[in-house]
DNA sequence: GCAAAGTTGATAAAAATACTCGGGATTAAG
DNA sequence: CTTAATCCCGAGTATTTTTATCAACTTTGC
């Protein structure tokens, strides 16, 4: 039950990017600077959120990237779904093929389980926009860069 | 976001411990023909299952598992926590002391999510129990067998 | 005593995760 | 037109976690 790195840095990159977004395009350099995750590793993460529509791309110098729907629209569980891949405790919860397999019609006791914590993970995580946590990050003044450097454990860094 | 075959196979063991324990202790290797889960790895599972006491083991000849207490008062939180660690989306939920490191003060966005997550599972998880598992388990009348026999994805099967 | 169990610790194999690297394409600015 | 900044993409590698398996040992009922 622990979110990957995917997903504990993407989170933290796109919340960077909500709150510094309204200067225009926000490069990665900028991005893994103020929040100690290499370039190179939010390239990957951004290509995930970019595929899943959550921030568009300028390219060429001067580009970066910016939100492409309003952080209101935006919530935790499109970041996570798109950095990590559905939520999904067992893999029997996505596909009518394995049920059929799996469960003599709709039976098999532990997909109830499994079944009860995607839908209120899915319930709890769609209740959280990236605005709100914008606005929280916000509240605490400007210490962003104090936060984020030291905001994740087993972060490598920058080289 | 995934539940490990630790946890998927280990509930479906208890619960068909639960299931057969009215008949005195149940031996590893009926549990292991039932569920097709090789001994050696029930074995590890149960052992973690009986140190968070929620079973015990009897040895020797007719030897085997029950249950240390009433289903009634065993929760999936209970089983799933026993065999996967505590819940915690990442682990700065968890200690004090990274939570020192990390956020100035309590104000770090991510954390908030993770414990949200966290809560919210726990929750959950914990109304639960596996007296309820199990009556829906008999429900459906006594295809325990063929119900488990294909009621898990990556499984191995015994040799 | 012997066979049926649980107990323990080590270890090996497989899979997933967490990155890194290098080269290419695009574009603003000078 | 050239250069530097930037995104883009596909591989490749290293590390960690997961998923088991094995062997030796202890306990106990018969
Ligand atoms: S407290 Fe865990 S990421 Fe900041
Ligand atoms: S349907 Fe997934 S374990 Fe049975």
């Amino acid at each position: 039950m622990r979110i990957s790195t995917r997903g504990r840095y993407g989170l933290r990159a796109i919340i960077d990017l909500a709150n510094n977004e309204y200067r225009g395009a926000i490069p990665l350099r900028e991005i893994s600077q103020r929040q100690n995750i290499s370039e190179q590793y939010l390239e990957q993460l951004f290509a995930s959120l970019r595929k899943s529509g959550l921030v568009k791309s300028i390219r060429g110098a001067h580009g970066g990237y910016l939100l492409n729907d309003s952080p209101e629209k935006i919530t935790v569980k499109d970041i996570l779904t798109a950095l990590e891949g559905p939520i999904a405790p067992a893999d029997c919860v996505l596909s009518e093929d394995i049920l059929e397999k799996c469960n003599n019609g709709g039976n098999c006791v532990t997909r109830k389980v499994w079944i009860m914590i995607k839908e209120n993970l899915e319930e709890l995580l769609d209740s959280v926009t990236l605005a709100e946590l914008k606005a929280e990050s916000q509240n605490w003044g400007d210490y962003d860069q104090l936060i984020s450097y030291s905001s994740d454990m087993n972060n490598k860094g920058v080289k």
